[in-house]
DNA sequence: GTGGTCTAGACCACC
DNA sequence: GTGGTCTAGACCACG
C-alpha cells in the first residue's frame, strides 16, 4: 500500500494516517467514490493497532474526507480531492515553518540554513530518482 | 531573555529549552562559566512550569552542557559550546528531514517544494531583519 | 410502498422495517392474511441490504405479526393486529420519553420545551395535510 | 455531579457525555474557565471506561467547547456558552422531530399524538416538581 | 495529579 | 466481511 508509518517522528501514529490518507486524496492517488483499504486490512499492513486506524479513519469522516458506506467501508467523498489538495499545502508547509523558525532562532546563519536545506533537498531528490 | 517557548508547535516544551540552550551555547550567547537563569527565574520568564524547567537543566547536566556550582546555580560546562556547536546542525537537519521526507511522500512535486521551502525562508529572511 | 426510511436517525435500518411493518398492521393498511412483499422486493423499494429485510421479516415472524405460507411467502398473522395495536402507542411513547427525559435534564425550561414540542407538532401538521 | 447517563437509550454513551456537557454549558452550570471533572474522576463517578471520557472530551475539545490546560485539565473554552445555547435547542429539536415524524409514519392520528405528548409532558412535569 | 496515545480484545449492527 | 462502540490497562509528557 501507499503508507509508511514512523512511529517515533512525533507526529501520533494516527496523525500521520489521517496525513496520508489526504494527501493521497490530494494527489489523486485515491479518487473519490474508491475504498480505503478496511481497519483491521490498513492495521495488519502497518502493522499497527486497529483502533488506531478506526480512530485517523474517524477524524477523516468528521473532515468529510471520507465516507461511510454502511457494510461495504469506507470510500472517498465527492470533493473531497479539491479540500484535500488545498489543504495539503498548509499541513507541510506549517510543519517546515516551526523547523525554520527553530533554526533561524537557533542564529544559524542565513547562508549555513540555506546550505543545510539544500542538501536536504538534494539527498531527497536522488533517492526520489 | 533569548528563548522563545511555543507550547502547541508539537515539540515538548522541556525540549524546546533544551534545544534553545544549546543553541546559546553553539553560539555563544551562553560562555562557558556564565550562570543561567535559576530554575524559578527561567519559569518565570518563559510562563511555564518549574518543574518543566527543572528537568530540561537536568538532562542539560546529564549531556555536561551545564554544571552544577554549589550554592550558586547551574553554569555552562567548560567545552560545552563545542559539543553544542556540532550537535546544533544534526538538531535541526533531523527534523528538517522529517518534513521534508514527509513532504516528498506527499507527492509534492519537486519544484512545489523547493518553491515552498523558497517562499518561507525569504518569510524568515524579512521577520529576522 | 408505504415505508420510508431514514439510514441515519439513529434507529437501526432493520429496527424501522420491524416498526413500520406493525404500524401498518395495528393501522389496517396490512390486513390478516395479506402478503408482504418478499425480501428481495422490499429490499429494491427500500434500497437496502435483504439481509436486513430478511432479518426484520424474521424477527416479525418470532412475535407471530407475519406467518410463513409455505410456497408463497409471509403474510400477516390472524390477531397480529390487535397485538401491534397495542404495541404501537408503546413503541412511540417510549422513545418520545426518552427525548424529553433528555430535554428536561438539559435544563430547558417547561414552557421553552412545550413551545419546541408545538412546533415540531404543527411543522408535521403542515407537511402532512 | 450533574451527568446521567444510561447505556441502553439508544445513544452511545459517549455521545450522552458530549451533549450533557453542552447542555450544562448552554445552561450556565459550567461556566467559561471552569473545569470539568478529570477524565478518570468523571469515568469512575459513571461507572464507565476513562477511554470513553476521553472520546466524549477530545471530540469537545475539536468543537472548541473545552480547552486544554496543559497539565491542569479541561476547562470550559471562552465562547463556548453562547455556541451551546445555540445548539442546545438544535440538539434536542432534531431527535424530537424523529420521534415525531416516526409516530406520523404510523398513521397515529393527530390527536392521539397530542394526546401522547400531552401525557408524556405531563408525567415529566410531575417528577420535575 | 493531569490528558494523550496506543494496544488488545470484546460485542453489536449491517451487508 | 464491514465499521462502531466499549472496556481494560499500559506508557508517556507535563505540572
Amino acid at each position: 500500500m501507499f503508507f509508511d508509518i514512523n512511529p517515533s517522528n512525533g507526529l501520533a501514529i494516527y496523525d500521520q494516517v489521517i496525513r496520508q490518507v489526504k494527501f493521497a486524496v490530494a494527489d489523486g492517488a485515491l479518487e473519490a467514490g474508491e475504498f480505503v483499504p478496511s481497519v483491521r486490512e490498513l492495521a495488519k499492513q502497518l502493522a499497527i493497532n486497529p483502533n488506531t486506524v478506526a480512530r485517523a479513519y474517524r477524524e477523516l469522516q468528521n473532515e468529510q474526507v471520507l465516507e461511510s458506506v454502511r457494510g461495504s467501508g469506507l470510500a472517498v467523498a465527492a470533493g473531497a480531492a479539491k479540500r484535500c489538495r488545498g489543504e495539503r499545502l498548509e499541513l507541510i508547509r506549517s510543519r517546515l515553518h516551526e523547523v525554520l523558525t527553530e533554526a533561524r532562532q537557533s542564529q544559524l546563519d542565513r547562508r549555513e540554513l540555506r546550505a543545510l536545506v539544500e542538501s536536504e533537498l538534494k539527498l531527497l531528490d536522488k533517492r526520489g530518482d
